[in-house]
DNA sequence: CGAGCGTTTGAGACAATTCAAGAGATGTGG
DNA sequence: CCACATCTCTTGAATTGTCTCAAACGCTCG
């Protein structure tokens, strides 16, 4: 885990991570938030359920999950985050991170201190109406898995949520590497993962995608968004 | 629905709704904001899904429920609302609400025109700090239904949290009415409105709850709190 | 008092889980 | 660079929790 300093108005994802269309003026002021880059090997945690809350995490590559222990010791995956996400978000309200953070892959985020965030906020409209709007943005119904939906459905809605994300970051709508095991998507899905490994070979078998190992390619796009019923 | 102007400095219900500890000057730009209450009878629609986005909404008095239709033409209920919460947030980032909120029983709401609210954010740190506060609470991960857990432990966190908002607003921690009827915890919880009705009087045969019909007693909160595992 | 809706209870069906075993990758050390 | 250990994924068979279907009960309100 080492550290760098950084520059969001020259940063490649800016435009991701932070759209903002700003002025000169609030452009200035932005760079003089200490956005610093930390690196992470996988299975390496960004922040730990209980610990005190100071930063918010930009994800610059490479992806991370969030997980809660249950007290009877199994782990629930609560979500995926892919490159320009944000995570933290949920730990203003009680000043503490509710969840652990942890790399699925080797990864970088550029940390971003909340206090310094707030005071830019306070001037720059637009990036309060940014932060509002990524924070909306996770309160949607489609960003939560449906206890009524069936295995099916819930795979298909994983898969296609992926492929959105992936597009609009610039990757292939149709074919990507999954950054998470059977067991994480089950974890996450509800479903045992003997139940995830059996549905991709159905979806296989009906030819609506092609699976090997953590390959996946979205053959048809129409009848895997069917399935989300 | 009818309506009244209101003024927050006033409301007995700031304290949940708004819990600033604003100063004067703070408090002056507030009451700039034009805040008007409207009435509701059960049933009614306070917004409706896919309509374009103007303003929040915070109860006064009685409950919502917000719903989402899948296509193939059920009802998924998406959340439950009590006094002194607020209702939509999650259509600021698509400008558009992505539910439908549907009044559980007579009741009442302020409504707040998300411009007017955003510029008061802009000149009232707190405000803002609030609002990023409230937004980042509904983000915890026990604020949804975890996939993974039984119908028991999907009741008894209901329950749960059900008491905990209630206490928060001063009414009794133990006893209480549910608003909602079974089939709606039911498409809440993912569950049929038979296995909601089995699994009460499961609870209420092991001495952990008394219930008829929509009136609920939380004898043994301990034994409850153990089964949401 | 009867109509209608919400709730409860029972029995059979089914989707997903658990348990069990094997196949296929990946990594390590000699 | 191969051999072995380990991990992940797949497949099968039996089990189980929840659902569906069906019917009866009990409020509530006209």
């Amino acid at each position: 885990m080492s550290e760098y300093k950084l520059d969001c108005s020259h940063c490649s994802l800016a435009s991701l991570c932070m759209p903002l269309g700003l002025t000169p003026d609030e452009l200035k002021l932005l760079s003089t938030m200490a956005i610093e880059q930390r690196n992470f090997k996988p299975n390496e945690p960004l922040f730990r359920s209980e610990q005190p809350f100071t930063n918010l995490y930009a994800i610059r590559s490479g992806s991370f999950k969030t997980v809660t222990i249950t007290p009877s010791g199994s782990e629930h995956v609560v979500g995926f985050y892919l490159p320009g996400e944000w995570l933290g978000l949920h730990a203003i309200h009680r000043q503490r991170y509710a969840m652990t953070a942890l790399a699925l892959e080797t990864s970088a985020v550029c940390v971003i201190p909340y206090t310094e965030l707030t005071t830019a906020t306070q001037s720059i409209p637009s990036l309060q109406q940014y932060v509002f709007s990524m924070m909306s943005e996770k309160l949607n119904p489609d960003r939560y898995v449906d206890p009524n939906s069936s295995a099916e459905n819930r795979i298909a809605r994983l898969l296609l949520s992926l492929s959105q994300r992936y597009t609009r970051r610039g990757y292939s709508a149709r074919e990507f590497r999954l950054s998470m095991s059977r067991e994480e998507m089950g974890r996450y899905l509800g479903l045992a993962t003997e139940t995830v490994s059996r549905i991709f070979t159905q979806l296989a078998q009906q030819n609506i995608i092609e699976i090997q190992r953590r390959e996946v390619k979205l053959v048809d796009l129409e009848q895997l968004e069917d399935l989300m019923g």
